[in-house]
DNA sequence: TAGATTGTTAATCGATTAACAATC
DNA sequence: TAGATTGTTAATCGATTAACAATC
């Protein structure tokens, strides 16, 4: 079951619902989708099939209980389970996604980072970074579902490669590299060049405008 | 004029398209849109349809010349004008997109970094970073474009308000906080935990075809 | 001429929006 | 009852895909 059909769209906004809700005062214990749709610039319909989709609390005249409805989506986006992730690339990107709490909050939960350009492990915060060499040693004792790349253009396909043989069964890709993997593998890839050209973009729309 | 209608998908394919063919070895001097769509995983005739909407330079049989491709496409997204930019956030992060070339080849100009929890000015390679007091006594002399945040969640939106004030046209916001800004201000949200999200569920339909 | 390619026109698909019925 | 809200059905819009004509 759980196979209710969703959209990427959809699947975007979930968190942002999330974190809306997350931080309402504790006094607020009733919510529309109306008032969701106005605070967070959605339409109000979109929002209102969005939570019905996940969630059969909404009472009319009072909305969705704040709580049951947090519950709800945690639910749907099943973020208590927790996957496996490992690093790879420049130590101290490394160290900031280690230590991001909302990786953590997201279920992600990152065993370890592998630096090409370190020789010594050492210890960013919780989690350890070891030498890239240890990557295979590492992993063969885990159970990997995701593998992070973060490392220089020219090794992000060696690496996706080796992740893959290693077992992840997605890759978050964070370099500009169109990565090449076998079909039953998830690419996610963030694209820091694509958001400034699309701020850019819509600045430029703007303008003209006025 | 230059006003070509765009839609935001085909937006965010573009600088996938100008990488790879950055990438490309230079013995090949021509591209056709069938190749590009393949390599890339993409559809053949979206390929086609955006790049006719940038560059003239398509020819039967022989397709694209690598060369002029990579300038319309350089020329459409006006890379090569710059635009200023300040950060603000901890110090660490800041540090990291200060020095990201990417940044700089989008013609994106960072001028500075502003960290509310450091006292003294610093150097971070190239760029220097500030106490965030002097955020106002630094902008007033320049003209600053974008504003990007880093913050933490409880000071994002106070972040916000100050570089709106100061004349940012628009907001990059890599907190996961949902930003109240004024009309005429574009914001640009990274969401690192829908990310994950996204991922984990493509993870868990495959899992449930096989 | 045949084949590879471009670019366009029409068809399909999916997401958002509008309209409305149902309920407390 | 009136009003706020939910949730659904139909209409609109836009993007992708399919089919095809044009060209070198």
């Amino acid at each position: 079951m759980s196979s209710v059909k969703i959209s990427n769209n959809m699947l975007e906004r979930m968190p942002v619902y999330l974190n809306y809700l997350n931080a309402l005062p504790k006094s607020i214990t009733n919510i529309s989708a109306t008032k969701i749709a106005k605070a967070l610039g959605l339409g109000e319909v979109s929002v209102r099939k969005d939570l019905a989709k996940v969630s059969d609390g909404g009472r009319c005249k009072l909305g969705y209980r704040c709580e049951d409805l947090i519950n709800d989506i945690e639910n749907f986006l099943d973020v208590k389970s927790k996957i496996n992730a490992v690093i790879v690339g420049d130590g101290e990107l490394i160290k900031i996604l280690l230590n991001y709490q909302g990786a953590e909050n997201s279920g992600l939960n990152i065993l370890a980072g592998f630096d090409s350009s370190c020789t010594k492990q050492w210890n960013s915060g919780e989690k350890m970074i070891y030498p890239l060499e240890q990557l295979e040693s590492f992993c063969t004792d885990q159970d990997i579902n995701i593998g992070v790349i973060m490392s220089p253009i020219k090794e992000a396909q060696e690496v996706c490669d080796r992740l893959v043989r290693l077992g992840a069964k997605a890759i978050w890709n964070f370099t500009p590299v169109h990565l090449n993997v076998p079909e039953h593998i998830v690419v996610q890839s963030e694209n820091i060049t694509a958001s400034i050209i699309k701020m850019r973009m819509q600045l430029k729309e703007k303008a003209e405008v006025s």
